[in-house]
DNA sequence: CTGAAAGCGCTAACAC
DNA sequence: GTGTTAGCGCTTTCAG
């Protein structure tokens, strides 16, 4: 490599010193207007690029921040991250992406490694829990529901309850009162769900049953099954997020039922894939966007309060609470739930 | 921050000298089988994380290199990400990822501030073209088929004019004899399979048309809507990806049009939302996986060279050609596609 | 084989 | 207001 152009470089090209370079190039101090152009304008002659690492060194702060993903395959994080994204560099960070089922542990390792000054935790993060005592008191916020709470973390998610509810309004009020849970028992969005589904479901006097599933495609492909040959059958199915009714969308069509005619589905989380058309999957927006702008602003903040106050670390004496925040969900009703066949009215 | 232990603690507190100590956790050459089991163990103790950007500085090599990601939301290039990420983790590199979308040009200048020692460009990187001439010869990948061409970076790709070739001979073979073709054209990818769909289709004697869309839902939508009120119909569309075959199956039900009934109907990229057993679109396998996987073993080889040779920059003189890969597609046949109604024999 | 010393490129307290 | 001077934590010659 031809010696790449230094800030001395640039320093000694416009006739300052290398401070004056420095503060120039930053915005920082009080550089005389003359000074600071010849600086900018050695720089861009050079072709100039500042070293991250030196600068991390200099400074102590790397001006980045860890995003762990659960799993790229699993696209409901794609708005999470644009939220967080839009929110970390409007208070000057820099997203660094990472993904956890690729990498696991090794990816926290290597962020602590590179500095990060604080730590996004996108989903569910499957056997997260080992890794996180290594987190040593890093700010960091979970988008989402994980399965192992962070301590001292903030969480920032949607209401689960409450959008498991919406869906059992919208489907109460097209006229089922016959509705089976595919639900993921031992998760907490599952948990969440299944709670709220229940509730409502109880309030509106609707028969309700819940099968066990998971998360997963296939999970709920099995679950719609034994669902859906009970008898009495259920007149709709509210899945615990959009895999799983993409996965009972195949049993259906293996029983031989036609959706909606025979049977209404719902699922959860607004994913690409139920909204494409020919899909039409009715579903729940979970505010992800939103949730990755909050816990970005989160996160910015507590970043910033780390680095005023010199303490931090081992005792933060529940100075930082672990906040929950919580956003409203919205119900995206589509063609995939449509009155019961047979309705009286 | 309780100042964080370097690797002057553990030095210390094994009893060794400091250059010892960084010998010893690096495996790199000699020290005493006592001395190293002391320096590790009172590594483990101190909780000793090695600091990146000291690394960095210290060794001139920052041991990561950046991923550019065309757009999180298509989700064709997870495979191309695993693929990556194996072969990198492999040669000792670290990925780092980043959205182009998002984060566009800023991302290339992240990067090269975090001095990356390769970058991977996955996708099409749409305007991509005005932030490579900063790339400053840098050694670069590019995985699946880009706008731009960097100069001098190898393309791993898999052949999209024999993928498509593979369409259109299912088709054939399943006795289609009137075949759309919802093209992209302008993309090399468009292109590519476009040609690739006409070339099979004129050797096979099909009765070919094209029709010019674009890669997104809505342009195969509309191209599909288009085709699909051709008089004769064709009997079967070949869309230039799956998002645009998604399209495709919204305008043949919005026409009254059974999929594959009435039309059949072919993607391409093999997409996770074309494998769902409720969608079953018959649909190419570009394999993305493998692409990323010699893309990450060609990226380190030449980083390797580029260390070797204390020349690179400026004058390459042409000693390393711009490769091209192709890899084999594979056809996925799925529900989408049958026999044309009526068919004679 | 092992310890001491010289930077890597930058920032941030310093005096000038 | 502007230039000078220490380091930041690590690697890596270079003597010992």
């Amino acid at each position: 490599m031809a010696k790449s152009v230094t800030i001395l470089d640039v320093a000694a090209r416009a006739g300052v010193s290398k401070s004056a370079a420095s503060l120039a190039l930053r915005g920082t101090g009080y550089v005389s207007e003359a000074k600071r152009r010849a600086v900018l304008e050695a720089a861009a002659e050079l072709g100039y690029r500042p070293n991250a690492a030196a600068r991390a060194m200099g400074s102590a702060r790397s001006g980045t921040v860890g995003l762990i993903l659960d799993d790229l395959r699993n696209p409901w994080f794609v708005p999470a991250v644009e939220g967080l994204s839009d929110g970390l560099h409007a208070a000057g960070l820099s997203p660094l992406l990472g993904d956890w089922r690729l990498e696991g542990a090794a990816l926290a390792e290597r962020f602590l490694e590179l500095r990060v000054e604080g730590l996004v935790l996108v989903g569910t993060l499957d056997g997260a829990e080992s890794a996180l005592p290594a987190l040593g008191g890093l700010p960091a916020v979970q988008v989402g529901s994980p399965l192992a709470q962070v301590p001292g973390a903030a969480v920032v998610t949607n209401d689960d309850a409450e959008g498991a509810r919406r869906v059992v309004r919208h489907l109460a009020a097209l006229g089922h009162r016959r509705i089976a849970h595919l639900s993921a028992p031992g998760t907490p969005v599952g948990e969440a769900r299944q709670a709220g589904f229940e509730d409502e479901a109880r309030r509106a006097g609707i028969e309700a049953s819940t099968v066990p599933g998971g998360l997963t495609e296939e999970a709920g492909r099995r679950a719609a099954l034994e669902a859906l040959r009970k008898d009495p059958r259920p007149t709709a199915l509210f899945a615990v997020n959009d895999m799983a009714a993409f996965g009972a969308l195949s049993a259906a069509e293996e029983l031989g039922l036609g959706v909606p005619g025979d049977v209404s589905l719902a699922g959860y989380d607004d994913t690409p894939a139920a909204r494409l058309r020919a899909v039409g999957l009715t579903s729940v927006d979970n505010a992800s966007r939103e949730a990755g702008r909050v816990a970005a602003d989160l996160l910015a903040q507590r970043i910033a309060g780390a680095r005023g106050s010199g303490t931090g670390g081992t005792d933060d004496g529940g100075a930082e609470p672990t906040a929950v925040v919580l956003l409203s969900p919205e119900l995206k009703a589509r063609s995939s739930t449509a009155p019961p066949t047979g309705v009286v009215r």
